[in-house]
DNA sequence: TAGATTGTTAATCGATTAACAATC
DNA sequence: TAGATTGTTAATCGATTAACAATC
């Protein structure tokens, strides 16, 4: 009997899109069962940690022959929320923004930004990758019409806790948070910090341990 | 008497560029004593996970006093190697290779985007946010007399493991991956993959969690 | 001084890994 | 069938949190 389902621990969601990107590969080359041992060679992992981490998606297996790949594929969408699309503002059309705009990626990935936000009179009106840029203060009225609860914040550090409020007052209720700064928002939100910052410091401190032979 | 340094564990390191974001507001407001209390109180997390983080980067507090700002700045600086500008080549020069040369952060965060390298002929030759872009047979000629070490990689996936090859045989130590692809390279080689699939499934999980009140 | 805060040792919690029966 | 792989329960490992003596 399955155990019932229970919130899957935070890496586990982490590695659960780099099964799905390899279960594609393995899709592409028309090989129609694979196994935890397969997934978890492709990516350097134990095939008791790939096993354990598919039971939370829900998925049932086969003993001997593994999961069906296009099966797992769909529940690992669902799971994720990827098998729909689901729109998204983004705020703050600066070079980072732009590069997000332009990132064809996210569509296969459930996301759908919509329209873009910012501050620079300049920019307002135009369109980037095909995107019109509005001021912020249409952003509660369109978030409204058109159903959008998602904001990627692209915004400098200086401007962020602002821009978090405006995007509460417009009933944004999840942020991508793409700018260093600590968003002081109400419980009733999610905030995915994605700090380039810690990337930084675990490559950093990595390649220093290795040259003084700490590990 | 303070135990033997020992290496930290990743998620310590990865909330430390945290604690140096708070800690230069803190400076900025001419602050020069800050508690484990302060720090948490920013960040929303326990002061004894502060101080424990703190520990691991070796600087010494004052009982009823905490820690001194400046000198804690300098420390954690150090511990990251943040303290002297380090060299890196970016690899592809697309939308998101282009805002990253762009991103006036890095210096701060001890990193220097020198030069970037792409196979698209119209844009070798030129120059984006100041810095030249090369062909990659470039690379190892140049990482050898420029005596860089770090690889920021912003290329297709499918383009992916073939530049890991030539940042390899370019003598480069320590790639900074922000390709979707799973590089496979030897253990002498530091990877740190910057994957934005794994902050949207965090985020995608957490909302529809949230919406259905598991929690 | 009394109170607050550090640094360390111990307890708890959660994630990973191991063991193994069930089964196709 | 025999062997391989799943799903579950137990053991281990590592990170977080608690407790508390030392101390400015």
């Amino acid at each position: 009997m399955r155990e019932h389902l229970i919130a899957a621990p935070l890496p586990t969601i982490r590695r659960i899109p780099r099964y799905l990107n390899v279960l594609e590969d393995f899709a592409a080359e028309q090989i129609s069962f694979v196994s935890a041992t397969d997934i978890a060679n492709k990516l350097g992992l134990k095939p008791i940690q790939v096993r354990k981490d598919m039971a939370f998606t829900g998925i049932v297996g086969k003993p001997k022959v593994g999961y069906k790949t296009d099966e797992l594929i769909e529940t690992i969408k669902s799971f994720l929320g990827w098998d729909s699309a689901t729109d998204a503002f983004l705020i703050g059309a600066g070079a980072l923004g732009t590069a997000l705009l332009g990132y064809r990626g996210f569509a296969e990935r459930g996301l759908q930004i919509v329209a873009a936000f910012d501050i620079d009179p300049k920019k307002i009106g135009t369109r980037i990758h095909g995107k019109e840029v509005f001021p912020i203060s249409k952003m509660a009225e369109l978030a409204k019409r058109m159903q959008v609860h998602i904001g990627v914040l692209t915004v400098p550090a200086e401007s962020a806790s602002q821009c978090a409020h405006a995007l509460m007052d417009a009933g944004i209720t999840g942020i991508w948070n793409f700018s260093p700064a600590e968003l002081d928002v109400p419980e009733s939100m999610t905030v995915q910090r994605e700090d380039l910052s810690a990337g930084l410091a675990v490559l950093s401190v990595r390649m220093s341990e290795k040259k003084q032979g700490i590990v």
